[in-house]
DNA sequence: CTCAATTTTGAGACTTTTCTCAATTTTGGA
DNA sequence: TCCAAAATTGAGAAAAGTCTCAAAATTGAG
């Protein structure tokens, strides 16, 4: 039994909370070593520190425990990203330090990227936020007369693929902030920007960035 | 036991091919009606409407099966994609025409659209196929001076991110032409195309085009 | 048509994992 | 501190699936 994100966030509460956040602490760790479906009720318990019954106090079956546990994930990465995020007004700006700062926060915590991703057709929360987000973000910017698009699902989940790609490759390859930068790019030429124009904009917007 | 794209290659051939092909119909068949790790070999054999040992003489094991499976389609989707490129000369229209015909192949056996879909990450095979193809095409337009970038495995993934999430748009909302004209813009785009040069390209090539 | 070789069959042994529940331990409010 | 309520325990029943093998059926070359 070791630390963990949602264990973090119960210290404190009761013990019903806090057993839970090891449940799901376990959960995610045991996907990023095996992947969802090896995952079995023993390894969670065990990972946990607990008996095999104890699960079923909390969780039906297997399927709600991976689900909240994709689900958990999901949301404290958008915390995050909001957090971040405040009192950025211009729309180019916002699309490149979004990205910047999701694929981020999600390559700092491997077994987050590795839920996601694999969570990426599966879970329509997820997918469904994000849009939700960028939906926001591309809408300012066709206001403000920068981006060059119509703004559908469809493009959504192009820029969304874009970006998942990147972080699958990072993931996979290790960290690069190049290849960070050239999918900023990417999505501002998607967006009707100039191959030059794009350069500039990433290296301006993420010139101002904190990190 | 009904049709399916193998058995029918394997007419003619002695029992054993026949056999072979069909259970190979039939994985396929159930891998599309519940996602790989739900297909059980009792499944496959009943559906190719076999005895459950038949099956252990023609695989070890379930993962065999699942990954012939999936090589097959792929190269099924390969030979057919082959055939219809061959004489295409001017890069962008490759691009474009390569681009149209896979997402029309795929959505037109949509068994085979939830095998590929499935297996993009886990099976380096198919990805690296369609890599190839691809790469050759960026370099002739990189050649040809037509494309503004430099070609690295990250701009391929880049790319077939994009059409990877085409297809699964199409494949759950159903086929739709003009996301798939959607996509071969935003590829043009990402490729340093403007949107208005984008859009003309991509109908000027797809003009030209049988279908 | 014949028959050795090949293929198929399916009962059941075996493995793996899920899930239940009566007994025990822990918790925390009064 | 006390004790009822809450949480935990782990053995084993039940479920789900894999894989083997001796016997039966089929195949196709000569």
């Amino acid at each position: 039994m070791q630390a963990g994100h949602f264990r973090d966030q119960a210290t404190g509460a009761g013990k019903r909370e806090r057993t839970r956040a090891a449940l799901l602490d376990a959960t995610v760790q045991l996907i990023a070593e095996k992947g969802m479906e090896a995952v079995k009720i023993n390894d969670i318990t065990t990972a946990a520190g607990m008996a095999n019954g104890t699960f079923y106090n909390y969780f039906n079956d297997k399927d709600e425990v991976l689900r909240e546990a994709a689900y958990s994930v999901a949301s404290a990465v958008s915390q995050q990203l909001d957090r971040e995020m405040k009192a950025i007004t211009d729309a180019p700006t916002r699309v490149v330090r979004a990205t910047k700062n999701f694929i981020s926060i999600i390559l700092q915590k491997p077994e987050w990227a590795f839920i996601l991703l694999e969570n990426k057709h599966t879970l329509p929360g997820l997918r469904d936020d994000v849009a939700q987000y960028l939906q926001a973000d591309l809408e300012l910017g066709v206001a403000q007369n920068k981006f060059d698009v119509t703004v559908t699902p469809f493009l959504l989940q192009q820029i969304i693929a874009l970006v998942g790609a990147a972080i699958t490759i990072q993931f996979e390859a290790g960290s690069n902030e190049t290849q960070t930068h050239e999918v900023c790019e990417n999505i501002l030429r998607l967006l009707g920007f100039s191959p030059t124009k794009a350069r500039k904009q990433v290296a301006a917007a993420i010139e101002g960035d904190a990190n």
